[in-house]
DNA sequence: CCATCTTTGTGCACGCGTTCACAAAGACAT
DNA sequence: ATGTCTTTGTGAACGCGTGCACAAAGATGG
């Protein structure tokens, strides 16, 4: 191994599955629509609709957490709702900073989604001094230069990196180096932390990539008779952009 | 993974595994960076590192799209960003329309990711009335009275909804009636559509709350060793955190 | 109290994905 | 040509996640 890993080692966190803590969230985001129209209880099946998953899965997935249901009645909405957002650690507040205040950034810092639910916006951080001081979402901008002392007054320990890519390792060491130990990466790159440092990764180009290989799939295998492995003198040429990203049009 | 209510048992995509198209844009980012420095070619193992991901899965992964390396040598960059490409259809171009343009469908409008690789914005649709005509990165917002129109004149396939949670499902509705059969969720809703269309989902909101998690367990054992297999405790039933036994608390 | 009905909780089997480990394949030097 | 060295490609084992199917648990009614 050269450089260094940018996964957890562990699975076991307290016995409950990556998957099922994956689906939490989206259980919740049921459970409180239920909560908010009053409807005291749902069974498995009814909220397994709700979000969009197997009853099955989430009864399992609700195994994990505890027993909370009641045989022939369903769950108890308000107190499986209490039960995930303890287990999930929104009983807390978690202040957030945001790194790099572009266009994403920005519209990050306006997202509704991170006011709700537990976590708040505690700085807004980005390198150009032209952007320092000024207003986005109601706060002021900082600078880079403050990041650490930021990071360590507000106690934050997550950090949202929406920077570009080539600013984003460096951005990240210094979070890291702050305190920082969970990190969503918005720039399009492969980020090195240490072990103890969680990494989630948000990449619309990846998720549009995925997209546009079902739908050629899709589109029919009409044209997918020709195979490349006699692809005529392959182009030597290719247009790069500045910032890493080549349309890699080739000649069919 | 890809969210709706449709588990279509993943159709053998041609004998790609899912997860290794999740992959396959990283490993091109990876080789196009390589490509830019003119790098000729590169073993497992370097792009393995480049890429955050084991060399034995890599391999395997490639291994699924051809022979395409050679053993004592290894891979020919050029020759694999090519076949990469081909494989995921970026030698095609994917017009794509974003549908809610807020902060955050402008703030993808603004994206660069988006513009390479193949994907290209055909249009900008909004609800509001008011913005409509209203220039958003060099391109007019339209109505959303005219999706339909818009999605056929163009022959767009590809859709990215950035609206409100409330309006997302009839959003939805009408790109796939429009012929719309991939959808790039921004939206914190769990959409339902009929089979054949792909829909993956990007919430922000949810990667928070898995931090969260991670977080809140990493703060929890600091005084005992953090090896959770020896945590295999039943103080499961009813422990009450440090805030006591609140009720749920209700985010907006 | 007993019977019946509903729904949870879970044992089990299966399939997918990951990883190891190694033989096969080719490059390269002699 | 022959041997050595490097790296690929892959068979096989393993672990995780998923879904089935059913027994256990509790509600409900007579």
């Amino acid at each position: 191994m050269a450089t260094g890993r940018t996964h957890r080692p562990a699975t076991r966190s307290r016995g409950i599955p990556e998957a099922t803590v994956a689906r939490l969230p989206l259980y919740l985001r049921a459970l409180t629509a239920l909560s908010e129209r009053s409807v005291p209880t749902v069974s498995s099946e009814e909220l397994a609709a709700a979000a969009g998953v197997n009853s099955a899965k989430l009864r399992k997935d609700f195994s994990y957490l505890g027993s909370y249901g009641t045989r022939g009645v369903g769950y108890d909405v308000e107190y499986l709702v209490y039960q995930i957002s303890r287990e999930l650690g929104l009983t807390q507040d978690w202040p957030v900073v945001i790194v790099g205040i572009g266009n994403l950034g920005a519209a990050l810092a306006n997202y509704g989604g991170f006011a709700s639910r537990g976590f708040r916006v505690a700085a807004l951080i980005d390198a150009d001094p032209a952007m320092a001081g000024k207003p986005v979402a109601g706060m002021p901008v900082q600078h880079t230069d403050d990041l650490e002392r930021i990071i360590s007054d507000n106690g934050v320990s997550i950090g949202v990196i929406a920077t570009p890519a080539g600013a984003a390792q460096q951005v990240c060491d210094r979070l890291v180096a702050a305190g920082i130990t969970s990190i969503l990466n918005f720039a399009p790159t492969v980020l090195s932390v240490p072990d103890g440092v969680d990494v989630r990764k948000v990449d619309l180009s990846i998720e549009l990539q995925i997209l546009a290989f079902h739908e050629q799939r899709k589109a029919g295998e009409d044209a997918a008779a020709d195979d490349g492995t006699a692809a005529p003198a392959v182009a030597k040429d290719h247009r790069k952009g500045p910032d890493g990203d080549v349309p890699a049009v080739m000649p069919a």
